[in-house]
DNA sequence: ACCTGAACACCGTTCAAGT
DNA sequence: ACCTGAACACCGTTCAAGT
């Protein structure tokens, strides 16, 4: 039961999927999406791209496992906030999931790309449909509030990191938004610009998540 | 002022940016944004990718014009129904988007990867954020609820069409939870299975929606 | 003015051959 | 058993040269 166990003797394996996943992610993290190839990954390693598909069959794997890797501990982290109403903790759910995302660079594209069915995925719905159902919720109800909250957070994640990753540089979505809206030919846009060029992201995600969770106090039976 | 003045004389070119456009959105269409390459598309409108440079600077430029075009008239329908209740009216902004985006295969992965800020993007914002002021909400309250909705529906559909576009085949994303459930590690979901493995997209998006807006009602002002 | 031909600097993936 | 070397079939983009 020794973890020597699971490999045969021979020559020791210069890669295996953790240190390749680890290294995903750090080379995530340094070089965004775009950069991460399987030969820059390989340099990494250094090894050569071909010797990357034994640990994972297709870039589309390594990706998937690193959705899974990014929300390891979530689900414990959330449950550690105990003894809130159900609506907070609920909350909590959608923001640890965008935290989640947010911790490593282009992460919500990362996710958003994959269909994760590990155990941090799983037991994360797991988790959240649980305190639904605690709350009196109906099953279907359940099922359907983790996709909206999930579909919410994943969408405004993206954008989010889209907008950070652009802003470098003069021509930011604000700054475009700015310009094409101070000509008279959009006056509601014009009234509500400081909201909508604003980069303060936990407020308009606290926003939106504040308008889901009115909407399930809203339709709670009992 | 007519047409042919936009040109000067000379040999008539083969394509030009509208033919562009319109090629792209059919390739999209028949083989699906992956397929979507300069070359192919140069391809189909029988002249060598780099010809493709002169009407679009890079690949991106094309997809953001491609976003734009697929909200082509969108406004225009959802305020053709005049006279509904504001979050009638509003709701339908949100399933105007979601039908336009789902009008083109790929769609929603397609409008999330660019920032297009033509006017029929801008149109459909400003359409939206008008009837949000005119039924009383602050500036602020009527940007964020912009994003917030804007934000559940790409999410939500970049999930759908990715659900529509994986399901042939056996190993679909319903298939895979339903296995990974089974097994009794996870006995919430068990419970919502039914619900979460279903297909119908426009429950689980009226589902999100009716949220946002119930949200909405309760917070309006006055 | 508009497009071709050809190149540059890459991709993901496969697989016989080496050690 | 594990990895290399080399190839296959592609990418987006640039640009001198042709017509």
């Amino acid at each position: 039961m020794n973890s020597s166990s699971t490999r045969s003797r021979g020559r020791p394996s210069r890669i295996d999927s953790p240190r390749t996943l680890r290294t995903a992610l750090e080379l995530l993290d340094e070089a965004g999406l775009d950069a991460l190839t399987m030969r820059r990954l390989a340099d990494a390693m250094e090894v050569r791209a071909g010797a990357l598909y034994r640990y994972y069959a297709t870039k589309q794997d390594l990706l998937t496992a690193m959705s899974e890797q990014m929300m390891e501990g979530v689900t414990e982290k959330v449950l550690a906030t105990d003894g809130a109403p159900w609506h907070e903790r609920v909350a909590d759910f959608a923001r640890a999931l965008r935290t989640a995302l947010l911790n490593h660079r282009d992460g919500a594209r990362v996710f958003a790309g994959t269909h994760p069915t590990g155990g941090n995925v799983l037991g994360f719905s797991e988790a959240l449909v649980g305190v639904l159902l605690d709350a009196g919720f109906p099953a279907d109800d359940a099922a359907r509030t983790l996709y909206a909250l999930s579909n919410f957070t994943v969408g405004h994640t993206l954008e989010e990191q889209a907008a950070r990753s652009g802003e470098n540089g003069g021509a930011d979505a604000a700054g475009l938004l700015r310009s094409a809206v101070t000509d008279g030919s959009y006056p509601h846009l014009h009234t509500a610009l400081s909201a909508l060029a604003s980069t303060d992201f936990d407020r308009h995600f606290e926003y939106g998540l504040g308008l889901l969770i009115e909407g399930l106090r809203a339709r709670r039976p009992g």
